[in-house]
DNA sequence: CCGCTGACTTTCG
DNA sequence: GCGAAAGCCAGCG
């Protein structure tokens, strides 16, 4: 389920463990979100670098390797990180309908 | 079976 | 904006 919810995120657009879990089914789940990316593969094409804290910012230390890779994979994607969090200019991920 | 821990969230002070 | 507490699920000793 969870791999179905990240595979469901448009590119340039991010979403939060809460809303991960909540569209998993699982609300209230967000620790396991977090766990379940935990296990993925290095070499996963599923975009678990979409999903972020509430926070707006990486759930890795600033400067650590995941971290690194993360912020990569999303610039690339065409989302700005600015001072370790996602910057306002990029939209949080919506299910269709809602504002 | 109990308790701790973890890529978390939300509310209260 | 930050720290603390409770809630959530799964794995491990």
């Amino acid at each position: 389920m969870i791999w179905q919810v990240l595979a469901a995120i448009p590119p340039g657009k991010v979403a939060t463990y809460g809303q991960v879990a909540s569209l998993a089914g699982v609300s209230g789940a967000a620790r396991l979100v977090g766990r379940c990316l935990s296990q993925l593969p290095a070499d996963t094409r599923l975009p678990w670098f979409r999903v972020i804290n509430a926070s707006g910012k990486i759930s890795f230390p600033v400067g650590s390797d995941g971290y690194k890779r993360q912020v990569k994979r999303l610039q690339d994607e065409g989302v700005a990180v600015l001072n370790g969090r996602i910057s306002l200019t990029t939209f949080r991920w919506q299910p269709d309908g809602a504002c």
